[in-house]
DNA sequence: AATAACTCAACAAACGTTTGCATATATTAT
DNA sequence: ATAATATATGCAAACGTTTGTTGAGTTATT
């Protein structure tokens, strides 16, 4: 069980002090090549490795990102931390993954930690209960960068890096007016998310501007489950006039909804079509496969990755908001021969 | 951008040393009731919260656990990262999840860092090209507790958590051939890992005992994924005598199978019987149903975590391996009248 | 009354790294 | 040859916490 090596060992050998290896280790323009090379040679054959807990003293603060979100077994999350992480490493930093499990007081409890850590930054996707954001105003009054990505507040303070949920859901909508179908409802998810409540906007202006009526009753707000997918359904066809196609903000509750209907052996696409919302996985593998929106997560990782690089570089907080455009990915259950009545 | 409090500023507000106020905050007998008291008091209210890079400094280790898996968009290592949280922040340690994509260099990278940046302990799931160990040798050297999980060192020198791959195989092909199916062929992983050489095993002992012959015609290895999966099943129904079943060691390529079936409208289960291994979510969202031998991820990352505790509190090192036994989840793909011949 | 025992808090060092400043040697200019 | 400059290294402090040791003051014991 070998000791772990030091600089100052690393001194002792070479007969000089521990700040000349630093800066050796550092390419610092004082020291000659000679020394250099000698000291890396060294460290290479004794297996030293720095040790960031007492770099991250000195300097104050460390290389690492945390990063809140709300679960990452689903699809989306899992990209999202792919892409966080990649940016990450290539700038030598390293990631600490916390789950909130969409519960505030986890939520806090990852705040308290991720500071006491000594974080470089915060990167946070809001649990959907979460309406309270002072305990991350903790965060940005230690000058620790805050960025939030898809589940952001809804005020305009902070850096967000978020879809256009509401072109997403006016694509959706807009798909499955042209396939024909009349009567849209909509899973809806809680209002103080504003991504939700964008879709729900992209939904209804979707319907004014073909000339569709908005109807509350097809307004389900619901916990984006898929069982609650399947209750909303089962409460929907029940109606005398039941819609003939559901826009979900969720695909777990899309998938809850293509349950019930198949259950009942009502026919998707044919006699309802269903369009979800995030493009998980496993909406390639349902029978019929489930039109989605994809939030290329990735691509959102990445993003806000670089932003915070790019907050951590600048001195000046500018509360900015990132726009990225869904793209509508369509499959079975939505795609039908168009029925036009006119 | 407010300074962050140190034990320091609460010293010197209370006119102490920051030594007492340590103390106070541990509930050190040496420190008397009234002045621990006023400590906790101010520390809430200067919303003290600890340096723990500063207090790792001093200790010599983190309160952070490092975990390295191939990727964390698999249902299984979601859950086991899951696991491992929650044991995890129970004991008031954090994790840093790294993904090596199944790539040696990544994970030796990850190794660095977590060394650097002073993990107390090391949890990892081998990418499946791995099959030299000694990078990870640095870690244990150094007195970290390293523990292996699901995908683990073949030889007997380490601490293992791993699924009894074998008797979940054996499992599954029991079940099939309960349903009358005859020539049950097997996907394969690389034989380099332990835990897919297991479920070999265990398909050719059911076969075995079930007097069913060993063709190695219908052992196919293949890199797991669902591509690799409908290639195989494709290159087996080619055969003069193809398969009626496929017990495969991943999901993703029994998923592969079925669409490669389902193109070919050859009836899943009747015809051919399809039984997949992890119970990744997605097994119950097609049609038919996959079959699937489960794992309980969540089971195995909290075990794991545990493990690495009580690895922590002993100061002896005894190699062991913990083996969970997985459950089979009987579904529609494998779910057939049983046929019988004599 | 003197000493022992105890209670409480302060002192100081240490963890390993980084960096401003000082110093020593070598180089160049005058 | 001497002063000015450049080059290379050492010294020491700092980051914030924890903890062994010491010491002052109080209470108990003889």
């Amino acid at each position: 069980m070998g000791k772990r090596v030091t600089i100052q060992d690393l001194a002792k050998e070479l007969n000089t002090t521990a700040s000349t290896i630093s800066r050796a280790l550092h390419d610092h323009p004082g020291i000659s090549k000679t020394m250099t090379k000698r000291v890396k040679e060294l460290a290479l054959k004794r297996n030293y490795r720095v040790n960031s807990v007492a770099s991250s003293l000195r300097a104050g603060k460390s290389k690492t990102i945390g990063v809140i979100v709300p679960m990452i077994n689903r699809d989306f999350f899992a990209n999202v931390i792919s892409g966080i992480e990649e940016i990450a490493f290539q700038n030598g930093f390293n990631v600490i993954i916390c789950q909130s499990d969409n519960k505030v007081e986890k939520e806090i409890q990852h705040i308290n930690t991720l500071i006491s850590s000594g974080v470089a930054g915060v990167l946070v996707s809001l649990g959907f209960e979460t309406s309270d954001y002072k305990p991350f105003d903790k965060i940005s009054q230690l000058g620790i960068p805050l960025i939030f990505f898809d589940r952001a507040p809804s005020h305009e303070k902070s850096i967000k890096i978020v879809n256009n949920d509401k072109a997403g859901a006016y694509k959706a909508v807009q798909h499955l007016i042209d396939m024909g179908y009349k009567r849209i409802a909509h899973l809806a998810g809680p209002d103080n998310l504003s991504l939700y409540k964008d879709r729900k906007e992209g939904y209804i202006e979707a319907l004014k501007d073909h000339g569709l009526p908005i109807e509350e009753k097809l307004i389900v707000s619901h916990n984006l489950k898929r069982e609650a997918g399947y209750e909303a359904m089962k409460k929907l066809m029940k109606y005398k006039n039941p819609p003939d196609a559901i826009f979900s903000a969720s695909d777990y509750s899309a998938l809850g909804a293509l349950l019930y209907l198949k259950e009942e052996r009502i026919k998707v696409p044919e006699e309802v079509g269903i369009v979800g919302f995030s493009n998980e996985g496993f909406t390639k593998l349902t029978g019929p496969e489930i039109t989605s929106v994809d939030q290329h997560g990735k691509e959102i990782g990445k993003y806000s990755a670089k932003v915070f690089f790019e907050e951590m570089a600048s001195d000046v907080f500018i509360p900015r908001t990132i726009i990225l455009d869904p793209k509508l990915i369509i499959r079975g259950s939505s795609l039908r021969n168009k029925k036009t009545i006119d």
